[in-house]
DNA sequence: CTGAAAGCGCTTACAG
DNA sequence: CTGAAAGCGCTTACAG
């Protein structure tokens, strides 16, 4: 019922050539002669031709895929990646295959082991591995991590945006609000980023002048928000920023369910600016982490250590600093004791 | 610096076998005498093989792998069937491939062209490609498709939700709050979904006889929702049906900005009940579909047809009716007039 | 510029 | 049960 797919001997038999030029014809335009190359052209066109990619694979050794591995595939977190990546692959006629590793280190590592030998290389969203393992991937091919920095591997890229930008936009902002003390909602313990997040935090806000302190670690979920509101309150800081919008959320609920108005008693801040974020009332301020651009990026580092010239300069490149996060002021956010 | 990997030839010197024993043991394990296949496992082992998929797919005309095309990779609405149909793959031992045709049915063509030739089988997300062209793909490999049915192509398998028990207890639980009359706000006028809602919506009105008008078509967005405002006022019904949640979501947001208090006012009620749903105040009462089922049966439906056994019967086969729609109730619905 | 040949790493009839 | 051989559909030195 499904007839076979012609093949470069069939275009080869049609066009009265040898079949190594209806390959070079084919994958490298432009190196034969234009007469021999229509004739070619045409005959695949007449024939519906569609190079097989397992068979260019098997003796070129690369299947134009890219792989991404990520936790979980339904933390909206990576969906702006997801789409990022994918857009920059298909620009240079790549594939995305996706994985999910479900949250666990070892079936991370088993998901790492079934996508990497058919990819070209791979790009590693929310990774549990350790640095070591990362390290070992990054010797077999292109590797690309986010949201994480690997010590002492040199070719192990890393995407991780520029907190410094909108952190201090997002302080200045409550302060000019009035207040004077913040409190920051940690994630996970494990989480580099969580860390990195509170470290710039309280840097600057040390620079200015306002108090902070930080309470956690929490889960990165709604749950893990609502579970926090004591310890938020506790704290008695005017202004709370949470791991993520996830988390903020979470918190701005449980808040409200308890009769505290927001921002009137409590001001909350998220982080990443997530699908749904503003769906909220009041909708969530958040320090906005350019997550489709990071997912862009690293599809491209890795397409660039292919030797994949970028399909154009697109209006990525113009942007000074692509990487940094910015505020989106809404209305979680308002005057102390207002 | 990569250096290459093994292959069953090495495996094969290594053991003192053939390297055709070799690629026995190794992909229909049983079938070779015990002591061999032993050796062979533990010289693969020591070598730290790991099959070539490339080179394993030129010979089989299979790669293991499925694809998943959606018109848009951020719309919420496909994650959790993305995450379904890569879990059920992975289950298999398949990986998942994904590609976004950016709303046009060009596009659409033009990448599965690309991702065709390097599947097994493809899952049509939201497709735009017409009934012939969708018949034609299904000659070449299986097909499903998501939220269409196409007409005359036996091979083309459709995984549509069973919308009946989800409208049937939203129709009940208005006319319980004392609803007498309904309007559906509906989405794009190409959507096969659109219609099926709104007819389905139509029937069962009338059997329980109240009264429900239909209003749009409307872009099937935050900003669709908000802009469906004044006719869905105009309709003078007590309660809306919109085509989906974001459209929900931003009918309720426009309502509350006008000043109308929902569910006072105004009953509202989405469908699939997406990702940050449950973030508005009130919270969205919706009709759930299940989209990650659907995405999993999609992906089995096509494993089955490549002759892969179902890894093991889960709990989704007990359901008696897996797709089944159910109501979410939440706040956003309540009595007339309150 | 183009042909003839070898090879990529597997699988699978075909023998024995 | 296992070996030897051919073949999957390309690409790419090597000649000419």
């Amino acid at each position: 019922m499904r007839e076979k797919a012609p093949t470069i001997y069939d275009i080869a038999v049609l066009a009265g050539v040898n079949p190594s030029t209806v390959s070079r014809a084919l994958s490298k335009p432009g190196r034969i002669s234009a007469k021999t190359e229509k004739a070619i052209q045409d005959a695949a066109k007449q024939l519906n031709y569609r190079v097989n990619p397992m068979a260019r694979a098997l003796p070129t050794g690369r299947s134009r895929t890219l792989g991404l591995i990520i936790a979980d595939i339904t933390n909206p977190m990576y969906f702006d990646v997801l789409r990022g990546a994918e857009r920059a692959a298909a620009l240079s006629g790549y594939t995305l295959v996706i994985a999910e590793s479900q949250e666990s280190g070892e079936r991370e590592a088993a998901t790492v082991e079934r996508i990497a030998p058919s990819v070209d290389g791979l790009i590693l969203g929310t990774t549990r591995l350790t640095d070591a393992q990362i390290a070992a991937l990054a010797e077999t091919k292109p590797l690309v991590v986010i949201n994480r920095r690997v010590e002492g591997a040199a070719d192990v890229e890393a995407i991780v945006p520029q907190l410094g930008p909108g952190i201090r936009q997002a302080l200045t902002h409550l302060a000019d609000l009035g207040h004077t003390s913040l409190v920051y909602l940690s994630g996970p313990d494990r989480s580099w980023m969580s860390a990195a997040r509170g470290e710039a935090l309280a840097a600057q806000a040390r620079e200015l002048g306002v108090a902070a302190t930080q309470i956690g670690p929490g889960v990165p979920t709604l749950q893990g928000g609502r579970d926090a509101l004591d310890a938020v309150v506790a704290s008695g800081a005017s202004a709370v920023f949470a791991y993520n919008d996830l988390m903020a959320i979470g918190l701005l609920h449980a808040a409200q369910e308890r009769g505290l108005r927001i921002p009137g008693r409590l001001s909350i801040v998220g982080f990443d600016d997530i699908f749904g974020s503003d769906f909220t009332s009041p909708p969530l301020t958040t320090v906005r982490t350019p997550l489709g651009l990071m997912g862009e990026l690293a599809a491209r580092k890795i397409l660039d250590r292919l030797g994949e010239d970028p399909p154009d300069a697109g209006p990525t490149e113009a942007a000074g600093s692509p990487l940094a996060t910015e505020l989106v002021v809404r209305g979680s956010t308002g005057p102390v004791g207002d």
